[in-house]
DNA sequence: CCGTTTCTCTGACTAGAGTCAGAGAAATGG
DNA sequence: CCATTTCTCTGACTCTAGTCAGAGAAACGG
């Protein structure tokens, strides 16, 4: 505890100083923060909005003054005349990238004066807390099996089986599981977000008071080793006894032994098949506890 | 590099909302820094002022507030009726009690949701990050050996010599380095600085373009591994050639291996005695490398 | 004892970072 | 087509966190 405080303080005390050194300009903080967010594509000014939080008078108001500063220009969108688009200019992508560099040089301050064996263990450290740090970050949500992050997850999850099977996976030969089938009642499907992307999903399949099924568990491969797995797998179970299932059951191929590992060690039994999934070389299930008032 | 961004981004944004979350009180953060910096003892408004940077003016308005809160009093000094000396009250006390308490649950709530193993990782982590940049805080800057941090390293240099020896140290016992040996011309003493508290020294004796002697070498326990050591030597070799010298000697007690290790690692060559020191088991010597315009 | 310095306080000001209400224009739903 | 919703903008505020200049009282130095 007291080693979580101090870091809180020297890190926040150090960075903190160094990014109001290094990231000073000429204009308040906001305004880099939208030329930033802005991004190389152009952005929506209510996107711009939702992302950093932004009152719509206040945002308007920076707009006004990075166009003023001639750093982007502010315009209409052709189909929605409401909405605005914003763009940066020439100076603007200069200034941004002005802004890349000034971070750039506040990241090398940090291991200025290190040797390379202190500069080795502080990076290690880093990216230690950062991994660890952003897996709190991460939110667990029903989604609609339909929609582009839920479309995104499945499809990585496919081409990830594809990938590491021994003889690849086609989806047809597969047991399948409609979109109709990831909608309540009939199941449901959830969705890891981080930093407003999808990256990890898991479903379920409802069997009336029977063995739930658990489906399509998958998670980003830039977000694996923070046990997220684990988290959606206990979600899944909680969702799946909240509909009256007081066991899961799941299927999968031999190849997944990271999955494998975490379904031994999350309390699942190796059980005989069940099903005949072409894919599957091993079956588990998990009795799941009664809930108190049951 | 880009660990380094992406640590500082993942840190300050969530360290900066728990921060905000945890600590909002209803008053200005201002306010509660002074209020943290008081202390139970009291203190003077112009030592606040200082250690927070604050201006005059503000602090007396941050401390009117306090004051009308009833969380502080604030009176003149005895002795001194320009000075105004500031006290919690019982409510400002609960109140500091309140945001320990606030700042603890902060440090609970980074901790929240891993499993023991991570846990483990994180906080070692932090503890790496804490040490290396705190490293970096450190200063070093000449001293008059007869201040008060000075005195105290000296003190601290001797009960550690006196503790680790094998017959204990009496510095009567050990030729003497005086503190008139200590100030310009006649040598020099550099002091360590962190968060305002002296945490090392060093001393240099000059014998004209001959060898100047090291001697006074002493890093706190408490930042120990900070390659402190290290930047001391640095520091007093770049000292001793400003003044003339060509080479550098010290002699070194055979129980101080960290330190032994360090001269062998630094380019220093183990001599013949050239001094009866009682205490000595090694002699050590670096020829410093001339200046460019010498 | 007198000029200078130190310490605090007051008044006047600024910039950043928002919040809130309402207006106006465009899109949408029935 | 009309009411409602969505999106942006403007004006009027607020709070925090300062800065700066100057005044007044006390202490200090010679």
């Amino acid at each position: 505890m007291a080693t979580v405080r101090r870091f809180s303080r020297v890190v926040t005390q150090r960075l903190g100083a160094l990014n109001d050194e290094y990231l000073a300009r000429p204009r308040p903080l906001g305004a880099s923060r939208v030329l930033y967010e802005v991004g190389e594509a152009g952005a929506d000014a209510r996107t711009i909005r939702s992302r950093l939080g932004l009152d719509s008078g206040y945002l308007s108001r920076l707009l006004r003054r990075l166009e003023d500063e001639h750093l982007v220009t502010v315009e209409h969108d052709a189909d929605d005349h409401r909405v605005r688009v914003v763009r940066l200019t020439e100076a603007g992508r200069a200034e941004r990238a002005e802004l890349d560099r000034r971070s750039d040089e506040l990241a090398r301050t940090l291991l200025d004066h290190l040797d390379p064996d202190q500069r080795g263990r502080l990076i290690d450290a880093m990216a230690t807390i950062e991994r660890l740090l952003t897996a709190q970050l991460v939110e667990i949500a029903v989604e609609d099996p339909t929609s582009e992050a839920a479309r995104f997850c499945l499809q990585s999850y496919f081409a990830e089986l594809d990938d590491r099977f021994d003889d690849g996976f086609d989806p047809d030969m597969s047991i399948r599981a409609e979109t109709e089938d990831l909608v309540p009642p009939a199941g449901l499907l959830l969705v890891a977000w981080f930093d407003g992307h999808p990256v990890g999903c898991g479903a379920l399949k409802f069997h009336g008071r029977g063995p739930a099924e658990i489906k399509r568990m998958w998670v980003s491969p830039s977000l694996r080793g923070l046990a997220l797995g684990r988290r959606m797998l206990r979600e899944l179970e909680r969702a799946a006894a909240e509909a009256g299932a007081t066991a899961v059951r799941l299927e999968t191929n031999q190849r997944l032994v990271e999955a494998i590992g975490l379904y031994r060690a999350s309390g699942y039994r190796e059980v005989s098949a069940f099903n005949d999934e072409a894919y599957a070389h091993h079956w588990f299930e998990k009795v799941l506890a009664g809930r108190d008032d049951a």
